[in-house]
RNA sequence: CGGUCAUUAGCGCAGCCUGGCUAGCGUACCUGGUUUGGGACCAGGGGGUCGCAGGUUCGAAUCCUGCAUGACCGACCA
């Protein structure tokens, strides 16, 4: 071999500076380690360049999924980044999708977008070419690069605007084998995080936000770094991501009190007021207003005044994309007097009203008079409205009831780092894709997607893995499985018998890193903790002595000597030994 | 999208309030030497459009205006 393709992968020629200087604004481990340790260098908010090793790390990960998308008969493709406008028309998602698609005109001035999914090129790439149920079922996937205009990135490779997906598509003809397929799949990615090495994973019933569909999951890293919070009912099983989640209100009876007006002087927040009238939170009631983005109606929720209101609940229930608070004008032409807005006495007929199940059989609650400075005692849903659309418009919070079940909800935190969903045939529908089935009759595809996140799965696996020195990578998605350290380099011959080691162990296809710096052994051991590989390999003036070398694992004070004529099988063993136990 | 703060060498920062000689410190980097089991030491050295654009001034890293970029926090409670 050249001398010069000889210094590849010896720490002296590895790109990517390590550092012992804290990145100023990163707070997670896995950002500050990604910094330190020379994984990822940022170029733009969200947007990061991945250095040699990080990037030996996404292949591995990559092919871990590559391999469990093999097994599931996946067929591998490669669509484009930039797509034309054109198709995402077609999808009706060119106009549903807001700003955090890019667009742009090439030289011609044709629209074009950056690929933040792929359904549509998928079904662009399929509907010409699978024309039989014959071909059918089938899955795509690719592992490709994502654009998504975030409003607000954060946290490393946590939350990113530019990322690398693996996702899958997968085309069937009837919704049972679509069914049975999507269950392939949830085991297919549960073998993809245990084998890569992250364990604290759970799938959750989850909002098919953007994508459409029906039935969708997704699977949660479990930590307390991420951004969607989890409601989980422990006993009974229940997984759901708070914005789907569903809980059961259980309230005493009790008889109904006369409405009665009450003098609250500028109390007009649920605080204020539940303070004044000694009352709990859980006894008020509160109007949330909002417009209807299509007619321009008031939207009117009722809520339990403790309650936060799901602006996707809402979204679903009216049919709509986007709502926005209502303007002062709008309320007050209601008959509704804003900061003491009420129910009692307006015309329900001009505006849209949502009813929380919170409020329904919750007895006696304050709501407000619909006059400056009043509000009502005892108003009781049943008796004195009963109208509007029940349903569940608020989020599931703390001391909420499992649904179906009397066991208060546990609530926790979690990283997505995969997602699938049944998308059923919204986009073979809307972008014509059809077959012929055995009748020769057209039928659209009924359709799957999956996703896993790779950057961010890399990022979820150092919050999982980490000491205060740095990552300590799982053996099957490591860097370098065993980090060579020479000390005393300039001795004795310990730079040579080393090197020569090091070309033996790669000879046996051995991933290893060989640091052949003339640096102080504390110096090689800081920056062999950030790189994180499983197993640490150290000749020095102390093992040469008697031609051996010291063997430990990342991590672990415990260390053992062995005899450099053996390093092969003894290196060997081990990893074998580490590969077993994930 | 709103608020707050920041931007000076690869990284971390000082200098700015109160304008003034060649812009400084730590670390990292280069050369030579001594060292080597948890981030060594000595000597020498290289590296800066002080985020960008205007303005004020005899003179701007420093004061003023605008812009850009980044970080953090917030984004139902009428």
């Amino acid at each position: 071999m050249s001398p010069y393709l000889e210094k590849i992968m010896k720490m002296s020629h590895l790109v990517g500076r390590r550092t012992k200087d804290f990145p100023r604004d990163a707070e997670l481990k896995s950002h500050q380690f990604l910094l330190r340790g020379g994984y990822i260098k940022q170029l733009s908010s969200g947007i990061y360049s991945m250095l040699p090793i990080c990037k030996k790390i996404t292949l591995k990960i990559e092919a871990i999924i590559r391999d469990e998308m093999n097994k599931i008969e996946g067929q591998e493709v490669l669509m484009p980044v930039v797509m034309p406008k054109s198709i995402w028309e077609e999808s009706g998602r060119y106009s549903g999708i807001g700003t955090e698609m890019v667009r742009f005109d090439d030289r011609t001035g044709s629209p074009h977008v950056l690929g933040m999914t792929h359904e549509e090129a998928v079904v662009h790439m399929v509907r010409d070419d699978v024309t039989s149920y014959k071909q059918l079922p089938l899955m795509i996937y690719q592992i490709q690069t994502k654009f998504r205009d975030e409003k607000r990135s954060r946290g490393g490779l946590i939350r990113v605007r530019e990322f690398t997906m693996k996702d899958a598509y997968s085309f069937h003809q009837t919704e049972d084998c679509l069914g049975e397929y999507y269950q392939e799949v949830h085991s297919s990615y549960e073998r993809i995080y245990k084998r890569c090495g992250l364990t604290n994973v759970i799938s959750v019933e989850s909002d098919t936000g953007m994508m459409g569909g029906k039935v969708a999951h997704e699977f949660m890293y479990v930590n307390a770094c991420g951004e969607d919070t989890l409601i989980l009912g422990e006993k009974s099983g229940y997984k759901a991501n708070k914005e789907v989640a569903s809980t059961h209100f259980k309230y005493d009876a009790e008889d109904f009190k006369d409405l009665q007006e009450v003098h609250t002087p500028d109390k007009s927040t649920i605080e204020d007021v539940s303070t004044l009238l000694g009352l709990k939170q859980t006894q008020t009631g509160k109007v949330v207003l909002l417009t209807h983005p299509e007619d321009g109606k008031l939207i009117v929720l009722l809520l339990r005044g403790d309650r936060t209101m799901n602006d996707i609940a809402v979204k679903k229930a009216l049919m709509i994309n986007e709502i926005e608070f209502a303007e002062e004008d709008l309320i007050k032409d209601a008959g509704i007097y804003p900061g003491f807005g009420s129910l009692l006495g307006i015309d329900l007929s001009k505006v849209h009203l949502l009813i929380d199940e919170s409020v329904v059989d919750c007895p006696n609650i304050v709501v407000g008079a619909n006059k400056k400075d009043y509000h009502v005692l005892n108003f009781n849903f049943k008796r004195d409205l009963n109208a509007g659309q029940i349903g569940q418009y608020s989020f599931v919070q703390e001391g909420d009831l499992v649904i179906d079940s009397d066991e208060e909800v546990t609530i926790t935190r979690g990283v997505e780092v995969g997602n699938i969903f049944q998308l059923g045939t919204k986009y073979s529908k809307d972008m014509k894709a059809t077959y012929l089935d055995n009748n020769g009759k057209q039928q659209n595809f009924i359709m799957g997607c999956y996703g896993v996140g790779v950057g961010r799965m890399l990022a979820c696996l150092i919050e999982e893995h980490h000491d205060d020195y740095g990552p300590k990578w799982p053996i099957s998605v490591a860097p370098f499985e065993v980090h060579l350290c020479l000390l005393d380099a300039k001795k004795e011959g310990i730079a040579q018998r080393g090197l020569d080691l090091y070309k033996e162990l790669k000879a046996h296809g051995v991933d290893v890193i060989v640091d052949d710096r003339n640096e102080k052994t504390g110096f090689q051991f800081a920056d062999a903790d950030l790189i994180g590989a499983p197993i640490r390999m150290v000749i020095s003036r102390k093992t040469i002595k008697n031609d051996e070398f010291e063997l430990s694992l990342r991590g672990s004070k415990d260390k053992e000597l062995c005899s450099i004529d053996s390093a092969v099988e003894a290196v060997k063993a081990k990893i074998a030994e580490l590969k077993a136990q994930i």
